[in-house]
DNA sequence: GTTGATTGGGCTAGTCTTAGACCATTGATG
DNA sequence: CATCAATGGTCTAAGACTAGCCCAATCAAC
């Protein structure tokens, strides 16, 4: 923790990578937490160049990788665009390890850390906020609409009401980071099988985060986000040995 | 907060400017924040461009901008490099309200909620974790080189001991983004006028911070950082109304 | 002094990326 | 069945960026 090691944190690549890459990253990353559902399509192309401020035979290449990949079926002509055709692969152990194996201990230690940082630091700022009414609304629905999911939909549900929370806030910095924080675990936490007891525990720990945040309780709010969270990691862990 | 509205959040600008550009901006976040000290030289050109994942080329106009807007003194041969000259302007209202108006008040909103959640949360899993002996004392040295500090090092010292929180997490992510968040605000706390009176208050709020760090309680660790970024938001208005 | 290691300064050829124009396909609508 | 708007597919010229090389300056050590 000296000087020299303080400098890394700011002095880290400017970028990830080329703009092809970090363009696949980025559209992997609205696929894979679900923000664009199965059946949906991105955007038109020349739309989303604008949107990501690349260019556009950059966003195809990009596209092309990811329909090759099978996370996506391009038609063409009116009515057409490029529709998301991903679905989470099923729980599984060994996929799992194999995860964990290609990011390494260390990167899954500083991701799990990461996100009980931000998503308890969201919920604290949201209960501390007294959120409107309207805000109440959205959580409220958006709680319901993980407990009324089918199996096929409860993952991606279940990241729309996280990032609510964090969106709810007000802050896309925030929202941003959040976002960032869970698609880094997404394929680790799809690999954990879903088992009806753990999914009624999460709707407990659910509730208990939203009451926290109705009630204005920033501490109960960070306690039970952290308590989730935990328990979220430690049904990996077990899944790990 | 619709689902396009969701999208937002992940479909952003996957670059933010050009190679000079971002490598300009991550260079003054490494002299604002004091990593580099005022006297100090940046890491030789070759090593650098290596570290940022750039050219030289790239990483030389940098450089040059930064030299000509007067931040860096670069001198050649042998025990030369890029010196850092930059010292905070004098606290100022004039320049605080002209970097508001600069930023706008709802990227200013953004990014003070966005320190007080990563911060909040960073203190909260430090505290949870139990750091090891070798981690307290760090901490420990950080606070006292704060209270330690003359007028001209004290914002350096604080910035350092803010991020010391989130390094002590052994999170690389957390650390990045702490420090992301504190230059996001950097140069409006620098026109904050240095009151003995706000350093006394400042001193008694990080030794609560650190108390509840080392004895092991989330919750009064998020609460002694809550009040303590509160305190400085309300000072920010404060001097901005 | 002379030397040599270290550092910034500068050039070139090649690759990545972009902006913009134009072509090809599709399918709802009249 | 002809039309046409929306969308993906393709090409080109210009600019941004890189890797690698060599030059110039500085100064501690001998």
């Amino acid at each position: 923790m000296d000087e020299s090691a303080r400098l890394m944190t700011v002095l880290r690549p400017v970028r990830a990578g080329n703009a092809f890459e970090e363009t696949v990253e980025r559209l992997l990353q609205a696929i894979k937490l679900g923000l664009v559902a199965p059946g949906d399509k991105l955007p038109p192309e020349r739309e989303l160049a604008v949107t990501l401020g690349i260019s556009r035979v950059t966003l195809r290449e990009a596209i092309r990788a990811l329909s090759d990949a099978g996370y996506l079926d391009v038609r063409r002509g009116r009515y057409g665009g490029a529709f998301v055709t991903y679905a989470p692969p099923e729980p599984d152990a060994g996929h799992l390890r194999e995860a964990v194996k290609e990011m390494g201990m260390a990167d899954l230690s500083d991701a799990l850390t990461f996100r009980l940082a931000v998503e308890c630091g969201a919920a604290q700022v949201l209960a501390t906020s007294r959120p409107a009414e309207q805000q109440r609304v959205v959580l409220v629905r958006r709680l319901a609409d993980v407990n009324e999911a089918g199996l096929d939909d409860y993952r991606r549900l279940d990241t729309a009401f996280h990032l609510s929370i964090a969106e709810l806030t007000g802050s896309p910095l925030l929202a941003t980071t959040c976002a960032d924080a869970r698609s880094r675990v997404s394929d680790l936490l799809n690999a954990i099988p879903m088992l009806q007891v753990n999914l009624d525990h999460a709707a407990v720990q659910h509730q208990a985060i939203v009451d926290a945040i109705l009630a204005g309780d920033p501490d109960a709010a960070r306690q039970a986000v952290a308590e989730h969270l935990e328990g979220t990691a430690a049904l990996l862990r077990a899944f790990l040995a």
